[in-house]
DNA sequence: TGGGTATAGTTAATCGTTCAGATAACCCTC
DNA sequence: GAGGGTTATCTGAACGATTAACTATACCCA
């Protein structure tokens, strides 16, 4: 077995409430006696048993993590490799709680508990009957990405999704271009409704009037972005100019434009949404709005260790800039 | 605080043992008696604290995991979401150790330790100075993916790389290519050995002699794709098809073929590794080999789970069949 | 009636920590 | 040298489960 506390104890001479109050940094311990704790516990390579210490109520140091879509989503590397760099430096771990679905009796918040778990991270955007209701009841401390949930202790982090858009059609009337649609995402999704928004009050902006038939609805996928892209060709008057919700519904909008004998940027500018790797790959590349999802990441950790280290504070609301990366899907307006 | 098993106990009146019988699976508790716990359990929301459970030396349900490239992988996802099907009919949650780098003097090892992971999965290719030695004798059971570790309670499982580029190798013969080059991985990785045999033996068995100055050295990037294939057009007798080491590697060899004026595949065929997103969407799209890892992820747990229940079992070792994926940047050799 | 044998349930030790409260050791002052 | 005040260290009771060892009860049979 491993060297537990009465082994450091035994080995220092003294007892094991002094080598655990050397570990957590009490100042009542002797120089001497702390220093020569300390040099054991290096000798025998001591690691504090975390279970035994999360039962007595200390800190478990550990955040679970909550993915509304699965695991397959393309930016959760990068949140995670976000995450990594403030986990690694306040010295959390991260737990993914798998058997969340397994029973349906024991929710994931008894699942949290079990674990003893300090905070959650929720990332994905939100579907219809998700509910986080029980989560944010339970007082955990919880920090969610791209959904804008503040009540009691849970919080939220985002891009600015709405300066985003906004800041995009800026671009392209500078391009000239007066027709310009937005390709939606699912409807109901934080991020979405705030990039719609940038939508409209970038057309107000220059005083353009909103069309209904401009707004697509739809996901973020490339097969929605392809049909929804067939739609607005079908238009008697189609747009000039297309912002897409992501990048892979720009890819599917850029096929059905191509397919359609029409070519990019020529006929139809469009601007994707994410900047994931493919855009930049794809010919012509596509002009995107970069998400910076490494800073999300690793404030996502910081801002819930506030949370969890102070009970009283309000919860955050934190917008993260993004970036307008200017490639070649979009050019002037024709005529 | 949330219920514990003396609460349960109290509401069923019962004592606590009986309690813990009942949830433990033991057969020397009434029906009757057992009904009424599990009732109280359901209507409590009783979920035993895991803490307290790994603590008395049961199981701690809990799995690290450990990568040597960081969370950025590609591929990390995708094996992501096949442990999660394993992870979730298993019954175990998944660990972040992020700490680990952070205290030189603690190992991961003993980071393991403290936690009380039963077992540990490793993903990503050998580096130089990385040693698991340590990780190996520690005993705890072990499961690399990517990395040709048997030992001890240690074994690993893999794609079938050696027979994978042999595929390919016959496939662009069959297509009447004789000069085929091999744009290599990182040297001493595990996957690119075997790739590096398959691609000897393919050309063996067609009695093509083995040229030293086709096969590049490299790593997996796209910039070096770009330098190496560079290199091989220098040649006096450029090959007239690549099999590249992954398809990051043959994007970077696709854009210096083109910036050469040459065309894919009319002057050189091209083929990947991996079937990452970017294969199916660069024009041409690319030939390549698909990996399946969301079964890698998956049997990685299973394998996993049965080394940490039987302590004898002989370390496993398991290869994973891949698909060549043929799309249009491979053609008939010119001439 | 007595004794053996299942069966059902209880008691209490245990895991490795933390920490409140007890104790010891020391110094200083009157 | 008694009393008081620090400072350093120790003792032992938690924390929430598991489980070996035990007890109580019921049942059966000679």
């Amino acid at each position: 077995m491993a060297t537990n506390i009465h082994d450091v104890a035994k080995a220092a001479g003294v007892s094991v409430a002094t080598v655990s109050k050397v570990l957590n940094g009490y100042t009542t311990v002797n120089a001497n006696t702390k220093e020569r704790v300390l040099q054991i516990v290096k000798e025998l390579q001591f690691y504090p048993n975390s279970a035994a210490r999360s039962l007595v109520g200390r800190r478990s140091m550990t955040i679970g993590i909550f993915l509304t879509t699965g695991l397959a989503h393309p930016f959760f590397t990068q949140i995670l490799s976000g995450m990594e760099q403030a986990l690694k430096s306040l010295g959390y771990d991260l737990i993914y709680l798998a058997q969340m679905s397994r029973a349906k009796e024991y929710s994931f918040v008894h699942h949290c508990h079990s674990r003893n778990v300090e905070g959650v991270v929720v990332f994905g955007f939100q579907q219809e009957e998700m509910s986080f209701d029980e989560l944010i009841e339970s007082g955990i401390p919880t920090l969610f990405i791209d959904l804008d949930i503040k009540k009691g202790r849970a919080g939220y982090i985002s891009s600015d999704n709405h300066e985003a858009v906004e800041r995009a059609i800026r671009y392209l009337i500078d391009l000239n271009h007066h027709r310009i649609s937005f390709l939606s995402g699912n409807k109901d999704s934080y991020a979405n409704r705030q990039r719609l928004e940038g939508y409209r009050s970038g057309l107000a902006e220059a005083e353009i009037p909103y069309r209904e038939d401009y707004v697509s609805e739809g996901d973020f996928t490339r097969e929605m972005g392809y049909q929804a892209m067939n739609k607005l060709l079908a238009l008697a008057e189609p747009p000039t100019a297309v912002v897409c919700c992501s990048d892979m519904s720009a890819v599917g909008a850029m096929e059905a434009i191509q397919d359609a004998g029409l070519s990019v940027p020529e006929d139809i500018s469009l601007i994707g949404f994410d900047d994931i790797e493919i855009a930049s790959n794809i010919r012509p590349a596509l002009t995107t709005t970069r998400q910076d999802m490494i800073t999300i990441g690793r404030r996502s950790i910081e801002l819930l260790d506030e949370l969890i280290k102070d009970k009283e504070l309000p919860p955050p609301e934190v917008i993260i800039p993004t970036e307008l990366i200017i490639r070649k899907s979009t050019g002037p307006a024709k005529g």
